[in-house]
RNA sequence: GGGCCGUUAGCUCAGCUGGUAGAGCAGCUGACUCUUAAUCAGCGGGUCGCAGGUUCGAAUCCUGCACGGCUCACCA
C-alpha cells in the first residue's frame, strides 16, 4: 500500500529537484506591496496603450490556481485574499529562470515582481520579471471548474474549502463585519465589553446540560458555561450600567443544522431600562449591523425576502397563540391545554407545567409562522426564572423573544432583582431537578447574596450570534457560519 | 436516538436486470511566445467507505458497522 498517492509524489520529485538547483521552496520570504483586487481596480480604465506608456511595477503574494503552458510563455492566475489577477511567464523575460516555471505546480504560493499590461482579449495581466517560491503545495487542489463540494470534506478540510469557494470567504468575511458592527453599535451605545469565567463552579443562566470538566489543582469539578448571565448580573450589582459579552457558550446537547455544541452569544445588560427599552433597542441593533454588513434592510433568505426595517410587531404570547385557533380554555388550563394537544397531535411532556406545554404548543403552532420580525411578549413565569413578573400579573413575566425567518434570534427579560424571590424560583428549579429535570438551574447563593446587596432595575437580552450570521448571510445550516464544526474523528 | 439518502481515481460524477472499472478536469511525456474551462498527440492513475454473507462470479443483491447529508425529537 502506498504511503501518497502518484500526485503527491509526482510534486514531492519537483521539490527535491528545486533543492538541486539550489532552490528552497519553503524558506523564502516576500514582502509584496500589492493585491490583486486592489490592481484590478485601480487599473480598471486603464487602457492597453496608457498601461504601455507608462511603466507600472507592482509585486504581489499568493497561490497559483491555474495554468496554462505554451512552452516558452506560461500564462497563470494567482489568487491573494483579495481576489485573482493573471500572471505571464515568458521566456524573453525571465530566460533561464524560466526553466523553474515548468516546476511550478498549481495550488503553490509564490512571490512576484513584474509589469501590469493588458492582453489581446484585454485582460489586465502582470508580466512577470522575477519571482520565488514560498511554498511548495504537494497535494493537487479540488477541480477548477467543480470546486470542492464534498460537504463532508469542505467542514473537516475548511482550509481547502476556504482556498476553492470564494463564496465561503466571503461569508466568514462577513460574520467578521457583524460582529464588529455589534461591538460598535454597543460601545456608541455607552456598553463596556467584559470577560466572565468560561469554565464555572455552578453552570447557571439557562437551561441546558453543561460539558464537565476537571481542575485537578483545586480538587474540583467544573462546567464549561452554558451562559454568562449570572455574572454579568454581578457587574450590575457592582455598579457597571451598561455590559456586554460576546464570546462562546457550550452546550452538551444535539448537534443539528441549527446547533452547534460550542455557540456564540452576545448577552448584554443595561440598568434602569425595562424589556420595552430592549424591543426598541433591538429593532435598532439588528437593523444597523445589517445596514452596515448588507447595506439593505430587505434581506434575501431562502425562497423569502426578509425586511427587518422597523418597528416590528410585539404579540403577547397568549394572544399569538388564540390567533392560531388555540382555544382561549386552553390558555387557562393545564388539563384542557393537555386534552387539546393530545386531540391535535402535539407531542407533550404529560407530566409538565401548564406554561411549559403552551411553549409546547406555541413551537409547533406559531413558531413556524414568525417569518417577518416578530417579538413575542409576556411569557408563563414557569419558563423564566431569572426574569421580573409583570406587575399586573404575576403569572406573567416581562420577557420578549424576536422570531426572525421561524427561528428564535434573540431573548431578552427585564430582570428579576429580588433575591428572596431569585432564592424562591431557584429552589423551585432544585426540586424540578431533583424529579428528573436535567436542564432544570442550579442554586446559586452567591448571585442572591449579590442581589442582596441590591441589583438596579435592568434588562438584559442574548442574541445567537451564529443564528444571525445565518440569516445575514443566507446560509441554512450552522456549519456554513462556524469555521470549525464539530463533527465526529474522521475514520 | 429514530427514519430516509449518500460514500466509485486527487476533484466532479457515470456505471441499468450481477459478467474484466468509465468520463471530464487535475497529473505525466511531447508540440506550441497573448491563453483564459487554451488546443493537439500520446500515457499513467482504483482495497468501488469497512467487514461479513448469497453466488460459478458482487461496485451492483443481503446483513452489520463507520462517516456524512436531510429530517423528526431536545435546544440557542
Amino acid at each position: 500500500m502506498k504511503e501518497f498517492s502518484d500526485l503527491i509524489e509526482q510534486r514531492i520529485k519537483k521539490l527535491e529537484e528545486l533543492r538541486q538547483m539550489g532552490i528552497e521552496p519553503f524558506g523564502g520570504t516576500f514582502y509584496a506591496e500589492n493585491h490583486a483586487s486592489e490592481l484590478q481596480d485601480k487599473f480598471n480604465s486603464s487602457t492597453k496603450e496608457s498601461l504601455e506608456e507608462s511603466v507600472v511595477s507592482c509585486s504581489l503574494a499568493g497561490r497559483i490556481v491555474s495554468m496554462r503552458d505554451f512552452g516558452k510563455a506560461v500564462f497563470a492566475h494567482i489568487q491573494d485574499a483579495t481576489g485573482k489577477i493573471q500572471l505571464y511567464f515568458k521566456k524573453d523575460v525571465l530566460g533561464e529562470k524560466q526553466v523553474i516555471v515548468k516546476k511550478l505546480d498549481i495550488g503553490d504560493i509564490i512571490g512576484l515582481k513584474g509589469q501590469l499590461f493588458r492582453t489581446r482579449t484585454n485582460e489586465l495581466t502582470i508580466e512577470v520579471k522575477d519571482f520565488v517560491i514560498l511554498a511548495k503545495s504537494l497535494r493537487p487542489l479540488p477541480e477548477k471548474w467543480h470546486g470542492l463540494k464534498d460537504i463532508e470534506t469542505r467542514y473537516r478540510q475548511r482550509y481547502v474549502d476556504l482556498i476553492v469557494n470564494p463564496d465561503v470567504r466571503q461569508t466568514f468575511a462577513q460574520r467578521s463585519v457583524i460582529i464588529k458592527a455589534i461591538r460598535d453599535f454597543l460601545e456608541s451605545q455607552g456598553f463596556i465589553e467584559v470577560e466572565t469565567p468560561m469554565m464555572q463552579q455552578i453552570p447557571g443562566g439557562a437551561t441546558a446540560r453543561p460539558f464537565k470538566t476537571h481542575h485537578i489543582a483545586l480538587g474540583i469539578d467544573l462546567y464549561l458555561r452554558i451562559a454568562p448571565e449570572l455574572y454579568l448580573k454581578r457587574l450590575l450589582v457592582g455598579g457597571y450600567e451598561r455590559v456586554y459579552e460576546l464570546n462562546r457558550n457550550f452546550r452538551n446537547e444535539g448537534i443539528s443544522t441549527k446547533h452547534n455544541p460550542e455557540f456564540s452569544m452576545l448577552e448584554f445588560y443595561i440598568a434602569y431600562r425595562d424589556y420595552n427599552f430592549l424591543m426598541s433597542f433591538t429593532e435598532e441593533l439588528i437593523s444597523y449591523v445589517a445596514h452596515r454588513a448588507l447595506g439593505t434592510l430587505k434581506i434575501p433568505y431562502g425562497d423569502t425576502t426578509i425586511d427587518l426595517t422597523p418597528p416590528w410587531p410585539r404579540i403577547p404570547m397568549r394572544e399569538a397563540l388564540l390567533q392560531k385557533g388555540v382555544p382561549p380554555e386552553v390558555l387557562n388550563n393545564r388539563e384542557k391545554a393537555i386534552a387539546w394537544a393530545k386531540a391535535q397531535h402535539i407531542e407533550i411532556n404529560e407530566d409538565a407545567t401548564h406554561g411549559k406545554i403552551l411553549d409546547e404548543i406555541f413551537k409547533e403552532r406559531v413558531e413556524p409562522e414568525l417569518v417577518q420580525p416578530t417579538f413575542i411578549i409576556d411569557y408563563p413565569v414557569e419558563l423564566s426564572p431569572l426574569a421580573k413578573k409583570k406587575q399586573d400579573n404575576p403569572e406573567l413575566v416581562e420577557r420578549f423573544e424576536l422570531f426572525i425567518a421561524s427561528r428564535e434570534i434573540a431573548n431578552a427579560f427585564s430582570e428579576l432583582t429580588d433575591p428572596m424571590d431569585q432564592h424562591d424560583r431557584f429552589a423551585k428549579q432544585v426540586e424540578a431537578k431533583k424529579q428528573g429535570d436535567e436542564e432544570a438551574h442550579w442554586m446559586d447563593e452567591d448571585f442572591v447574596r449579590a442581589l442582596e446587596y441590591g441589583m438596579p432595575p435592568a434588562a438584559g437580552e442574548g442574541i445567537g450570534i451564529d443564528r444571525l450570521v445565518m440569516l445575514l448571510t443566507n446560509s441554512q445550516s450552522i456549519r456554513d457560519v462556524i469555521l470549525f464544526p464539530q463533527l465526529k474523528p474522521e475514520q
